[in-house]
RNA sequence: GGGGACGUAGCUCAGUUGGUUAGAGCGCUGCCCUGUCACGGCAGAGGUCGCGGGUUCGAGCCCCGUCGUCCCCGCCA
């Protein structure tokens, strides 16, 4: 028996053809002597109804036919009589009337029912994933992480980039993250590290001449996960010669307006553009969420005097925000969100403002206009507004930012918690859903206060601003130099990262002075890519974007797993095939490694 | 490494102040049913209350520990 049609294909027009349709029972409904099954694959479910007067045989098979078993069906295509026909299904117009039913498989009663909209809990989805990735749902995330995957490649083949493989065997490279490693056979006590990204290869393949590079590349991590990190995900990773940041942008744009455009998604190029200053004055945030309106400052509004009533510090700024919608709470409610907020900032020396408060403090009278009409407020909306307390910690004097960052944090911890109430985040299945935004100008060098140490904030291999080289704030001031360095940010996610890259060895090497890296060291980490360097390296640059959570954000889901076939769990295990596992005595022994202790 | 939520039937969940025999819906099994599409009706099976210890006359419920899943902070460009 040969398949000629999908379950998710027939119609009207196809009535009283034969055909032959194969798939799993969706739901059975015995009535007797007249039995209907649903069948599914995954291009949707056709109804087949089995009468025992007309096949006695198909009847008296479909009567031991149970969910989840796999069956072929030939039949004939009936269009359905009024008042029978099903408007909720696509094919619900017709029926194939069954002469012949097989089953060619049994199933076990599943744990979970693929056909229920109701799902089981992560924890047997994971184990049974198999049955999980049979829901309608998933069977479309996976479709539409296909098509945008494949409107990428389409996308930058066209504009010419060449796709070209790197080693997941290879050594560590610079991102800062923990290693996977691989033990070698070979070479006793001698480990490969898998990828955290082709960084090093994409830049060497620049300057091996190939112009335009990419790759849908499977990167490894091993930090703690999150619903948005895993410890393999896959990055579009690109370089290209001659670029400007620009050039950069809008190929990205490109291939995201491609992407989007398969998931039906029109979007409006080109992405708005905002320093990485700007997000964290405005935002406090360096992947500020654009769907919610930006942090308001303050701090000019206030005179001493007024300051000196409210006990508030001086100096400090005052930031103020709105949580759209939010505003009608109960006395009980903003009670309880007050004193939330309020243990939320600890010793912080910060506190917090809301709309009744402003409106019954004589003090802040004068200032509830002001801060109404610079927030934009209506009465629907929740109206926050913080105030650094008199005496507050002396490090706020020099690190301004930190305020700046929680205030940023609070924005989204309250934005996340009215989220559901109020539809915050609701899809419309418009381009409006999608706020992305460009952040540009990040810190070259970050603090690390656990070392003492300044750490590159994005790669080593990113340039610095060439005004900052110069002015030579690469070794006097490095707080404050500028890096070549931009991020692409969806909806407060941050997609991708990427930069223009160092392409002197000169400078290169300068650079990894800057990070306290002798030239000992640097040899011996990255020798072959400072000798590469030196024979005629154009200027280069790109980006690597995360395709999963592109694909998780199209697809309105909020974890990973829902875009990835085979997950792992927070703490990195793989619950279908239980990974990782111990290795035998014998694979130990080949790779010459020897279990130290285990806890 | 730290904080939080959850863990009761195959699944989703309820279980009061610690009290007798732990419940519901779905699913499952059997029987009935010719127009259902979350079919319906009747009957039935199904429990290591995550695991270990403690308090108590008595623990699903209280305490301690532990395991697992999820979320967040740290960490991760």
């Amino acid at each position: 028996m040969q398949r000629t049609h999908r379950c998710g294909e027939l119609r009207v027009d196809q009535d009283g053809q034969d055909v032959v349709l194969m798939g799993w029972v969706n739901r059975r409904r015995d009535h007797g002597n007249l039995i209907f099954l649903d069948l599914r694959d995954r291009t949707g479910i056709t109804q087949v109804v089995m009468d025992k007067e007309i096949s006695g045989e198909a009847h008296a098979k479909a009567e031991a036919a149970r969910s989840e078993y796999v069956v072929a069906v030939k039949g004939k295509v009936r269009r359905r009589d009024a008042g029978l026909e099903n408007p909720n299904m696509a094919t619900g117009a017709i029926e194939v009337v069954a002469k012949e039913l097989l089953l060619l498989n049994e199933a076990k009663t599943p744990p979970f029912s693929p056909a229920e909209d109701a799902i089981a809990n992560e924890e047997v989805r994971l184990k049974y994933r198999y049955l999980d990735l049979r829901r309608e749902q998933m069977q479309y995330n996976f479709a539409l992480r296909h098509k945008v995957a494949r409107a990428i490649r389409e996308y930058l083949s066209e504009n010419g980039f060449l796709e070209i493989e790197t080693p997941f065997m290879t050594r560590s490279t610079p991102e800062g993250a923990r290693d996977y490693l691989v033990p070698s056979r070979v070479h006793p006590g001698d480990f490969y590290a898998l990828p955290q990204s082709p960084q090093i290869f994409k830049q060497i393949l620049m300057i091996s001449g190939f112009d335009r590079y990419f790759q849908i590349a499977r990167c490894f991590r091993d930090e703690d996960l999150r619903a948005d990190r895993q410890p393999e995900f896959t990055q579009i990773d690109l370089e290209m010669t001659f670029p400007r940041q620009e050039t950069v942008f809008r190929t990205v744009e490109g291939f995201l307006t491609a992407a989007f455009k398969t998931a039906g998604i029109q979007l409006e190029g080109p992405f708005l553009q905002m320093t990485y200053d700007d997000a964290i004055r405005k935002y406090g945030i360096d992947k500020p969420d654009m769907r919610l309106p930006a942090m308001v400052e303050f701090t000019d509004d206030l005179d001493p005097a007024l300051r000196e009533t409210l006990k508030i510090e001086q100096k400090l700024p005052i930031l103020g925000f709105i949580i759209p919608k939010a505003g009608g709470l109960s006395g009980t409610e903003r009670k309880k969100l007050l004193s939330e907020v309020r243990a939320g900032f600890g010793e912080s020396g910060l506190d917090l403002l809301d709309t009744e408060r402003l409106k019954t403090s004589e003090a802040f009278a004068p200032l509830a206009a002001t801060i109404t009409q610079k927030l934009e407020a209506t009465p629907e909306d929740l109206v926050v507004v913080v105030t650094p307390k008199l005496g507050t910690p002396e490090m706020w004097n020099f690190d301004r930012q930190w305020i700046y960052k929680r205030v940023g944090a609070l924005r989204l911890q309250l934005a996340q918690k009215f989220a559901d109430k109020h539809k915050l985040f609701e899809q419309t299945g418009t381009a409006n859903d999608f706020k992305f935004l460009w952040v540009t100008d990040f810190p070259m060098y970050e603090w690390n206060e656990e070392a003492k140490t300044w750490d590159a904030a994005h790669h080593p291999f990113t340039s610095p601003h060439e005004d900052d080289i110069k002015s030579g704030a690469l070794f006097n001031d490095k707080g404050s130099v500028r890096a070549l360095a931009y991020d692409v940010v969806l909806n407060g996610t941050e997609l991708g990262s990427g930069s223009i890259r160092i392409h002197r060895q000169d400078v290169q090497a300068e650079i990894f002075r800057s990070l306290g890296m002798s030239d000992e060291e640097a040899k011996q980490r990255f020798g072959f890519f400072l000798d590469a360097l030196e024979y005629g390296t154009p200027p280069h640059g790109g980006i690597a974007l995360g395709l999963d959570r592109i694909v998780m954000i199209l697809a309105g889901a909020t974890s990973l797993r829902e875009v990835i076939a085979f997950p792992k769990t927070a703490k990195a295990i793989d619950l279908m095939v239980d990974a990782p596992s111990a290795a035998t005595e014998q694979q130990m022994k080949e790779l010459h490694l020897k279990i130290a202790a285990r806890s």
